[in-house]
DNA sequence: CGCGACCTTGAGTAGGCTCAATGCCGGTGG
DNA sequence: CCACCGGCATTGAGCCTACTCAAGGTCGCG
């Protein structure tokens, strides 16, 4: 009875996902939130710090993630390490590794996490018989790509200091999406300016320093784990602008 | 009867497209041969140096490159350009184009090119009659978005001899995946020195004096739009050793 | 012959790196 | 209660990778 199996399966019904009444996500059909809770197999605690993914495993999971962060990232041998993209509620992670072979990339959790669980078969019964579904998932890929494709705009050829308004307003504008914004502006990410570093290409020191420089011009202000925007406008200015845009999105 | 249409249509029927016999493609079924055959609405030549897409504008179509070569990029408002990567035959692009509202990037011809014409609203019929295909289009993007996940890593983290020596290594790859290696290590590719720089996220002159390094300690050879690699071993060791996977792929 | 596209090279600079030390804070154990 | 330690942020100093500016050189083409 108290099967522990059990216990961890469908503590939320998809139908009364917090998240999905956010109107960043697209509205599923009733037959569509039936398979989708059908497809979830059930939910998965993770405590901050813990590895989701090992790059050159395979796993036999995927996952939306219902609450927490964490960040997909690659190592060089040597150690060096690129942060590819942060993960945070709503976002579908694993896919790479449901359909090739094995991951190329790890993640790593943030903070305590909680994601559902869905198996990599379901996937394919997701493909036989729910086209739209299928479009959808199809559409969060082109759309990480998207966002990669931003990423490496930055690290390429941007200056520091471009890269981390950049950053700091595109994290920003991802909270603002969820509905993870504190009060106006107030960002509340548990990432270390380590962390920035290897996100931007840049070293930790310089990171700092350049953080350092909004920092004393009043365009940001940065506390431990956290960090305020002051002067949005400045920032976006800073950035080079780079068009906003929110598109709604279907939440699995 | 010359109707110009029809003239551009189907001149290279699916089945006997000579790409499909390469062994890096999967083999498809006679009904799924069939779908794409139908799928393809005609050939687009296009010469080099023309634009296949421009960012911010939206497409009603999607390709697979038959022949020639493109390149992906962003641009920044002062003119800085991003490569995000090379498109050769075999590859499917424009899917975001298709599945989102409007494109994020540009790709431009590097050569004469010949390409496959599919419409927007088929990608639709696709997924809704084709589960199979469906699953190949999603995984295409999985991978692509994988080959961006290297890039950024080569970018954000590697020197500028290991950015050289893995882009060198990484399109001599793909070259022989399609069987476009002239000889054993010589590869004719229709870039400049500055399409490097541009990929890399370098600049022109410190690219041609990294190249210039590779070139005097005969790990390569550099002539005009074409270079050998005298010394794969080296260039190996150079790039900090990347699995050269090469995973059978779907060809649409 | 002149021009444009591309490659090459020199010289000087600067943005970002490394090494190293210090400060701050919260947690832990004596 | 205090001393110590580990994780993170900060700062200084010196260096070097990669950048900019600038000049040529080569080659193919009209």
């Amino acid at each position: 009875m108290a099967d522990p199996k059990e216990a961890a399966r469908r503590q939320v019904p998809c139908g009364q996902c917090p998240l999905r009444k956010r109107k960043v996500f697209r509205r599923f059909t009733p037959e569509e939130l039936e398979f989708v809770t059908g497809f979830k197999t059930g939910e998965l605690t993770a405590e901050a710090g813990s590895m989701l993914f090992l790059e050159g495993t395979s796993s036999a999971h995927l996952y939306t993630v219902l609450s927490g962060f964490a960040f997909r990232y690659k190592l060089l041998p040597d150690g060096r390490r690129q942060i590819l993209n942060y993960c945070m509620p709503g976002d579908f992670i694993g896919l790479q590794g449901s359909v090739m072979d094995n991951m190329e990339h790890s993640i790593e959790a943030l903070s305590d996490m909680v994601l559902c669980v869905f198996q990599r078969e379901g996937l394919w019964r997701l493909f036989e018989t729910h086209a739209g579904l299928s479009f959808d998932v199809t559409w969060l890929a082109a759309r990480s790509e998207q966002m990669l494709d931003q990423q490496l705009l930055s690290v390429g050829r941007r200056t520091a200091l471009e890269r981390c308004a950049h950053l700091l307003l595109h994290l920003a504008q991802r909270f603002e999406e969820v509905g993870l914004m504190k009060s106006s502006n107030k960002v509340r990410v548990p990432i270390t300016q380590q962390h920035i570093a290897d996100t931007l290409g840049l070293s930790l020191v310089h990171t700092n320093r350049t953080l350092g420089q909004l920092i004393r011009s009043r365009v940001i202000r940065w506390k431990e784990q956290q960090y305020d925007i002051l002067n949005r406008e400045r920032l976006i200015e800073l950035a080079g602008i780079d068009e906003p845009e929110t598109a709604v999105r279907p939440l699995l």
